[in-house]
DNA sequence: TTAATGTCTCCAGTAACTAGAAGGTGAAGG
DNA sequence: CCTTCACCTTCTAGTTACTGGAGACATTAA
């Protein structure tokens, strides 16, 4: 497989894959007498871990530990729960910061009348 | 003002506040003899109200936007609250995305065990 | 006078790609 | 065989909004 067919058969742009193997996350599983980049079928199933983790919102170097995981036979569940929940806190504490920040100017936006005149709670609670 | 007094008084740190200069969002107010740079009332109070957009999520281009409003007396309420408007939906799809993930990783992490044996749905999920 | 602190400019690095240039490779059509 | 085209390579640079540090000049307190 060529780094096109992987990038497809990943749902991952190209750029990316070859991203990837450069900072040594996922590498392509040789190379051609050209130098082209093949993939097999193990190295695009790290590609797809990769794809989903990054869709939960994990670093690249989280990406790196959970994919460490994956494939470490002598893994135990809890060291995958302890990374899984410690996102989970980073995304609850992203919600909640989200959460006042979207009352706040909620509020503001409700107050603003937005007619023809310059007037305007929104300026003066940011000036 | 020199440039240590103005970031304290605006909140900023005088990284910041040399950045923001730099790229022609918030100017000093003057020049010294030796090149130092000076902040005026006026030039402070640009300043404190980058830092509360910005604190509303609002980009750079979106503060200078704003700040362009806030100092024009023509400006209408309804250019403010267009804007607002539309960070706050921004916000909101943000808020979107985040809980659909929060679901998705919850009901991964309460139904994995967590204990020494390997297998674990989360892995399964990624892989 | 000296030491400490403040300020200047410029360069580099952060995260995770993305775009583009310049050039080699492979396969299909004429 | 030749062209053409898509595909591949590496390398550089740009994105956002700063942040850290080096080296040099200015100011201030002791």
């Amino acid at each position: 497989m060529n780094i096109s067919a992987a990038s497809k058969a990943a749902g991952l742009p190209v750029k990316t894959v070859r991203y990837y193997a450069d900072i040594g996350l996922v590498q392509a599983s040789a190379r051609s007498d050209a130098g082209y980049r093949t993939y097999d079928d193990v190295a695009v199933r790290k590609l797809v871990f990769v794809r989903r983790s990054r869709a939960f919102g994990f670093s690249i170097e989280g990406c790196r530990e959970l994919l460490g995981l994956y494939q470490d036979k002598d893994r135990t569940s809890s060291d995958v729960k302890r990374i899984a929940s410690k996102r989970l806190a980073e995304i609850e504490e992203k919600q909640r910061e989200l959460q006042s920040l979207h009352d706040d100017l909620a509020h503001l936006v409700k107050s603003c009348r937005g007619d023809d005149m310059p007037d305007c709670p929104i300026i003066d609670c940011l000036g």
